[in-house]
DNA sequence: AATAAAGCCAACCGCGGTTCG
DNA sequence: TCGAACCGCGGTTGGCTTTAT
């Protein structure tokens, strides 16, 4: 900011508000150094500092912290953002979890001025839940297909032990099922946790890049009339679906 | 060059959950 | 068990900067 901090900070309720000086920082920063995180309320009392516990803990959190990732989001973490938001809703403080080096607020603010009003946001988050969808679709099919493997499996079994019980004598065996790990359920749990990793797994992030340039996959042929109530559809779709704070843990 | 609009971000506010005496 | 204090979270605001007209 350019104006005078200084000046601009007003005192409220005996608690100055406002812009943070480099004193205030230096004061806080030190405070940190020797108690540690925490007790934010005990910094005004052991520093001196006119500040309340809770907007101390604030410039630490998105300003003072050392571990801070300056500079301005990279396509990868914009990637994860989309990802975490389609499925968290606006769960800040989990998405950044997921984000090292970067806050809450950061990602707040970053989300609300790129994506809140903007169509592609809504076209990232279509295509998001679109593809979740067919993800799902395809892992039930899987499943179905596993099942049917091991129905087949158990049928030549039991065939061969038939034929085996005329000429040998029934003897003890293993029989190992070729059981399928997940259940659709486990499988819908795991495609969330799959997405939510997406630190680790970038390659199928870029399909939801809502920036134009960058992503070909978005600029879909659609006729301009029907745009509009199109993508008026799926937003309802997608705010129906997840209430847009779904999700469970938001742990990564 | 002037001005309005949009973008951006730091900071505040209110609420709810947790901890502690 | 209960109430106060503390803490963290999401929503919102205010003001500076950048861009478009």
């Amino acid at each position: 900011m350019a104006m005078d901090a200084m000046s601009s900070a007003v005192l409220q309720g005996g608690w100055r508000k406002g812009p943070w000086t480099a004193l205030e920082d230096r004061l806080l920063t030190e405070y940190v150094q020797q108690q540690g995180e925490g007790s934010w309320n005990s910094v005004a009392k052991l520093t001196g500092l006119r500040r309340s516990g809770k907007s101390c803990r604030l410039r630490w959190v998105n300003y003072l912290r050392p571990d801070l990732k300056r500079g301005k989001i990279t396509p990868d973490e914009e990637s994860v953002i989309l990802h975490l938001h389609a499925m968290l809703g606006n769960r800040w403080s989990a998405i950044a979890r997921c984000l090292p080096g970067r806050t809450d607020n950061e990602i707040k603010n970053y989300w609300r001025t790129h994506f809140k009003k903007a169509r592609p946001s809504r076209r990232a988050r279509a295509q998001l839940l679109h593809q979740y969808q067919l993800q799902q679709q395809q892992q039930h099919r899987q499943y179905l297909h596993a099942l049917h493997l091991l129905q087949q499996q158990q049928q030549q079994m039991q065939m061969q032990m038939e034929q085996e019980s005329h000429h040998h004598q029934p003897q003890q065996r293993q029989v190992t099922m070729m059981m399928p790990q997940q259940s659709p359920q486990d499988a819908d749990l795991q495609a969330v946790i799959t997405v939510g990793n997406m630190n680790n797994n970038m390659e199928t992030a870029e399909c939801y890049c809502p920036c134009p340039a960058e992503s070909a996959v978005l600029d879909l042929p659609l006729p301009a009339a029907d745009e509009d109530a199109l993508w008026d559809s799926l937003w309802r779709l997608v705010d129906g679906e997840d209430g847009s704070s779904g999700g469970d843990s938001g742990e990564c």
